[in-house]
RNA sequence: GGUUCCGUAGCUCAGUUGGAUAGAGCAACAGCCUUCUAAGCUGUGGGUCUCGCGUUCGAAUCGCGACGGAAUCACCA
């Protein structure tokens, strides 16, 4: 594949020596894409040289644009304005590109394991005390999104959840449905198991709050009702007698634990996500301890009168952190670090990218901190891709109030309002119910996950359930629609007879809505790099929406099937072709399907 | 209070080593279907890039300050 790039940079940084006798840095030199309202396909900024030259911008980009006419095979003519240098490439480097495009299998991805490493995902991670909501959805689609993402960029990556299914909360629902719920199960209630048993974790924060406001009117402060309400006594109580394996407690965990999976099974089914190996924090929360022992050794942590263990880290801008409890059990960060060890122990892996929201920064700061402390080398190769919350326009989501956003009812409202929608248009006039079914979801599954992924994963995000979600525009459902169109052109030339044939070598390019979309084409395994590298599937989203958008000015201005020279239909059929192959390859970075028809 | 992040059109968002007249979509308005899918295309209006100062040939982008918002600083996870 030619990389006009790399060749221009060389031929500048020629012409430099050349013209100006004088050596320069590379990244002096800077290469853009010429802007659409300008002639050229690319870029030279020239301003940095004016101080070798000592000429006006205009007359250094002339003279470089001159030598580079004269000099690099790829430069056939170029324009100034201001201090840039525009300089369009022949259009048969162009159409060479095209055609090595038509042998690429998968353009822009780079084979298993080529250049990569090995990389272990984390993502998911949920309490098994609720069902999943918007924020998780938020999380799994990024987790998967850019677990596919870094596959295609030739790393080998391992998926994985770590389910937080012990501890105080998850006690809490089983209190409650001890208490209240009169045996009832996900069969009897026809509710997922989730949903059930989050239902019961509501009921207990209800009862909680009316204990805390009944103690509180005794003249008890806030504080110490929070503490005393008999309710909570008990669950503390029951999350004692879990740790010390109580029979009857164990199998009522294991019983509503099983229910929860069951429940989450199907929604991570429903979104699309998957993974090659799920921890459990029941099995993973005793780890650590002998770190803490280790580093006790080193002198790099220290015991308080009282035998909790800390690590002082002002030193690094830091507070003091708590990582073994007065009465000697771990706490979250003693877990993680045993888990991070062991992981790096058994799978080798080179990174370990976290999917967890910005609320944990500090704790992911302090981890690896702790870990390049303790003499691991790896503690820098620990990433935390930390997302933005997803707040509703009435503000955040509080899980215990009830004024969340349930990711399967998200979903099925999603793929309702898509047969709607689909209905109203009559597009699904030729589909049988069973196909009918499976476009509808796949439309509002596009336009959910395209909404979600498009935004920067960095920042925050709202979400209107009611207004957010749109069919038109910068959304999944026009690019899947795009490329619905261009199945359909296919279909069509098949039905005519009509079929691609290699490119002529010769073949001008009869529009500019060709070449904008041949170079369009052209960024995508840059983009694809960036991504990778950024940890970031918008800059894939907001990339297949500019090429969906490019394709369907191009369709509305070329004539496809009814061009009658046969050379420029051929053309266009392949610019067809390759655009419909990058779209299903960007979508499917996104975990997002493409149908055939909609 | 300390630390970190954010502030771009009425709304949701792009804008990545500082580069040309800051871009899309939605919403509003006006056009385009006897022609390959109108979930599309074209056009109009809409901006003190929160504000100020600085660095620079050049700042939405970098630095400092102010204002506004968020997260975090637990023997929670």
């Amino acid at each position: 594949m030619i990389v006009f790039e790399e060749f221009i940079l060389k031929s500048t940084l020629e012409a430099i020596k050349t013209l100006y006798s004088t050596e320069i840095q590379s990244n002096l030199v800077q290469i853009q894409e010429t802007r659409k309202e300008f002639e050229g396909d690319i870029t030279i900024v020239v301003f940095p040289f004016i101080k070798i030259s000592k000429k006006s911008p205009e007359i250094t980009a002339n003279e470089i644009g001159n030598y580079l006419v004269q000099n690099c095979n790829y430069v056939y003519q170029f324009n100034v304005i201001k201090g840039f240098l525009n300089l369009s490439v022949k259009p048969e480097y162009w159409l060479e590109f095209l055609k090595d495009l038509t042998f690429a299998d998968s353009f822009g991805t780079l084979p298993k394991n080529s250049s990569g490493k090995r990389i272990m995902i984390e993502y998911s991670s949920p309490n098994t005390n609720k069902p999943l909501h918007l924020g998780h959805v938020r999380n799994n689609l990024l987790g998967y999104s850019l677990s596919k993402i870094l596959q295609a960029n030739g790393h080998e990556v391992i998926k994985v959840n770590l389910v937080n299914d012990r501890g105080i909360h998850i006690c809490k629902s089983m209190l409650a449905w001890q208490k209240w719920g009169n045996d009832i199960t996900p069969q009897k209630s026809g509710l997922k198991g989730d949903h059930l048993v989050g239902d019961f974790y509501v009921k207990f924060d209800q009862e909680y709050k009316k204990q805390i406001k009944q103690l509180t009117e005794t003249g008890i402060s806030a504080e110490e009702a929070e503490k005393r309400a008999p309710i909570i006594i008990e669950a503390q109580e029951m999350l004692q007698k879990w740790e010390a394996k109580n029979p009857e407690v164990i199998s009522l965990w294991e019983m509503m634990n099983s229910w929860v999976y069951e429940g989450f099974k199907e929604t991570y089914l429903k979104l699309g996500v998957d993974f090659d190996r799920v921890y459990y924090e029941s099995q993973t929360y005793l780890h650590g301890k002998s770190l803490v022992q280790e580093g006790l050794e080193k002198g790099i942590l220290y015991q308080r009168a009282d035998k909790s263990v800390w690590i002082d880290l002002t030193s690094d801008g830091l507070d003091e952190k708590l990582l073994l409890r007065s009465d000697g059990t771990s706490v979250y960060m003693t877990q993680d670090l045993g888990t991070a060890v062991q992981r790096f122990e058994e799978y080798n892996n080179d990174e370990l990218i976290y999917v967890v929201g910005n609320e944990q920064n500090y704790h992911f700061q302090v981890l690896s901190l702790i870990l390049a402390k303790l003499g691991y080398s790896w503690a820098k190769d620990l990433k935390h891709l930390s997302y933005g919350m997803v707040e509703l326009p009435s503000g955040k989501m509080k899980s215990r109030e009830g004024t969340v956003v349930d990711a399967d009812d998200l979903v099925d409202e999603m793929i309702k309002t898509a047969r709607e929608m689909s209905q109203e248009l009559g597009k699904l006039d030729e589909f049988d119910e069973l196909q009918t079914n499976e476009i509808v979801k796949m439309i509002g599954l596009a336009a959910l996950k395209y909404f979600i992924l498009k935004v920067d994963p960095k920042k925050g995000m709202t979400f209107d359930p009611q207004e957010s979600i749109d069919f038109n525009g910068n959304t999944g459902p026009f690019i899947q629609y795009t490329y619905a169109r261009i199945r359909s052109i296919f279909r069509k030339a098949g039905e005519t007879g009509i079929k691609l044939s290699p490119l002529n070598n010769n073949q001008a390019l009869s529009n500019n809505k060709e070449g904008s979309l041949i170079k369009t084409l052209y960024k995508f395994p840059v983009i694809l790099s960036d991504a990778g590298k950024n940890l970031s599937p918008a800059l894939i989203a907001n990339y297949v929406y500019d090429l969906s958008k490019e394709y369907n000015q191009f369709y509305h201005e070329c004539p496809i099937l009814k061009e009658e020279n046969s050379e420029i239909r051929n053309l266009r059929l392949h610019l067809s072709e390759e655009t419909g192959k990058i779209i299903k390859l960007s979508m499917n970075l996104l975990g997002i399907n493409v149908p055939e028809r909609m």
